[in-house]
DNA sequence: CATGAATTAATATCTATACAATAAATCTTC
DNA sequence: GAAGATTTATTGTATAGATATTAATTCATG
C-alpha cells in the first residue's frame, strides 16, 4: 500500500487554507508583524465561507503562528520566547529576574569555512558558519560557556549583527523563526578549558546542553552550552496534551 | 482590575462542554478505553447544535485526551507514553531498544508515614507514602539510581503493585493519568552512596532529574533519579508549535 | 460457510446566517 | 483640542442543515 498522501498536500480545505497561510509564513514571504487578509478576504480568495477560513486561522492562532485581534485584525506572530515547552533559555533574562547583574563577554567570532561539524557521534556537512565562543555571567562569577555556529546560509543577517555585546542566543530569538530544535542534555565534567572559564576545578560536574535549530530541512544554528553544575538547572513544566503551559529555567 | 474569570468556568459553550467532559476523565470518573456519549446525545444534553459539541470534541481529540473513529464512536484514551514533549524516560524500554539486557533490583521498598519532602529548597507537606529506591543496569552496568515516593491517597492502587521486580515509572505511565509534570536537570558530583551504587569514583558527573506528577492539584509521584553522565543523555525534540513531534531519550 | 453487497451509525466537513464582543476610528460637544 | 459618545471593521461564537466519509453490521447469494 502506497502513502496515501504522497503530495503532502492536506485534503480538507481548511487544512488546505492553513497550510496554505503557514507556508507563507515559514518562507519568510509574510515575515513577523505582517498583516494577513481578513476572513472576508479569505473567504473570497478561497472560495468558501467564512467559518471555514475562520477554522484554520483559529488552528493557526491555537498554534501561535498568528495573534488575532478583534477589529485590529490578524497578524503575523513574532518568535515567541515561550513559546516552546522545554524553552530554549535567555540566560540574560535568567539571571535579571533574579535581581543579578548579567555579564557577557565574547571570547572569539570568526567566520568559519563550509565544514563537517560534530554533534555528539554524528558528523554533518554544514555551509559557512559565524561562530562565537562567549562566557555568561551572574553578578560577576561565570555560569555558562557557550560555542555557538550560526549558519550563514540560512541566516544571512547574522553575519552583521553585533555579537561582541549582545549574545546571539536572544538575536537569534527575536529575529529568526524556527520550526524545530533538539536539546540534547548530559552530564560531564570540566576539561581544563571549561574549567579555567568557569573558574571551577578540573573535573567538576558542569550540564552540558547541545542544541540545534531548524527551519524545515534547513540547520539555522548549533548550539554548545556548558552550565555550572552547581549554579544551574534546566527546569520543564508540562501536561500530557500540548495546550499546557511552558518550560522555565533556573539559577540555583 | 480584578480577575476576569475568578470561578475558572469557561464562558464558552464549548469550552465548557469539553470542560465538562475533561473533568469527568481527569476524575477517573471515566476511566480510559470508557466509550464517550455520541455528539447527537450530547447535543441534547447540554441543549445545543451538534457543530458545538464538535468543537468541544475535536479540541479533546487534538490534546489527545479521546480517541474518535466514525462509526465505531468515541473513547477515552489511554495514557500514551510518547504524548508528552520532553517524555518520561522508561529506561527499560530505552534498554531493550538498543539490544541491550536491561536489569532492575529494588533495594528498599517500604511504606512512609505522612512527612515533609523535600524537592530541591522547598518542602512539601504530603501524605503516606510507598518509597522504593531501585537501581537499573544494562547489561549489567549500573545506570541509573532512583527514588521514588508515590503517594498513596493520590494512587491507592500503587500499595499493592509489585516493585520488587517491576520499576515503578512504568507501572505508573500505564495506570494513573497525569495532568502535569515538572522535570528539573541538573548535573551534581556522585557522593559516596550513589558512587558505590553506581560503580564510579566519588565526584563523577552525574545527571540528576527531579520529577514531580500531579492529577490536577494533587501529587502523584516524586522521583530523585541520577544517571552516570558518562552514559545518559536526555533528549528533546520540539517545534515551536503543540503540533510537533515529542522527545525521546537515549542512553549513549 | 464464505464472500461480497447493502445498510447504517457515527464522525468530518462545509455552508449560510446571525448575533455578540472588542477595539479602532470617527464624530460631537464643550 | 480634549473628553466622551458613536460608528464600524473585525474576529468570536453559535445555530441549523447538508453532504461526505468511514467502518461496523447485516443481509443476500453462491
Amino acid at each position: 500500500m502506497h502513502d496515501d498522501n504522497p503530495d503532502r498536500r492536506p485534503h480538507t480545505l481548511h487544512a488546505r487554507i492553513r497550510a496554505a497561510i503557514e507556508a507563507r509564513i515559514l518562507s519568510g514571504e509574510w515575515p513577523p508583524g505582517t498583516r494577513i487578509p481578513t476572513e472576508t478576504e479569505l473567504m473570497v480568495d478561497f472560495g468558501c465561507s467564512r467559518m471555514t477560513v475562520n477554522k484554520a486561522m483559529a488552528s493557526l492562532a491555537t498554534a501561535g503562528l498568528i495573534v488575532r485581534n478583534r477589529r485590529a485584525g490578524t497578524v503575523v506572530a513574532r518568535p515567541r520566547m515561550h513559546s516552546a515547552v522545554l524553552h530554549i533559555p535567555d540566560i540574560g533574562a535568567e539571571v535579571a529576574a533574579r535581581g543579578g547583574v548579567y555579564g557577557y563577554a565574547a571570547l572569539t567570532d570568526e567566520l568559519r569555512p563550509p565544514c563537517c561539524v560534530h554533534l555528539g557521534s554524528e558528523g554533518f556537512h554544514l555551509g559557512q558558519s559565524r561562530f562565537v565562543r562567549s562566557v555568561h555571567s551572574s553578578d560577576g562569577v561565570a555560569i555558562l560557556v557557550e560555542d555557538r555556529h550560526i549558519f550563514l546560509d540560512a541566516v544571512p543577517a547574522a553575519a552583521q549583527a553585533d555579537f561582541a555585546t549582545n549574545p546571539p542566543g536572544p538575536w537569534l530569538l527575536a529575529h529568526v523563526p524556527w520550526t524545530e530544535a533538539e536539546h540534547r542534555i548530559s552530564a560531564i565534567a570540566a576539561d581544563a578549558a571549561v574549567a579555567r572559564a568557569l573558574a571551577v576545578a578540573t573535573g567538576a560536574p558542569c550540564l552540558l546542553v547541545e542544541r540545534r535549530t531548524w527551519r524545515g530541512q534547513e540547520t539555522l544554528t548549533i548550539a554548545r552550552q556548558v552550565f555550572r553544575g552547581d549554579a544551574f538547572d534546566l527546569t520543564a513544566r508540562f501536561g500530557p496534551r500540548p495546550d499546557s503551559p511552558g518550560g522555565t529555567t533556573g539559577l540555583q
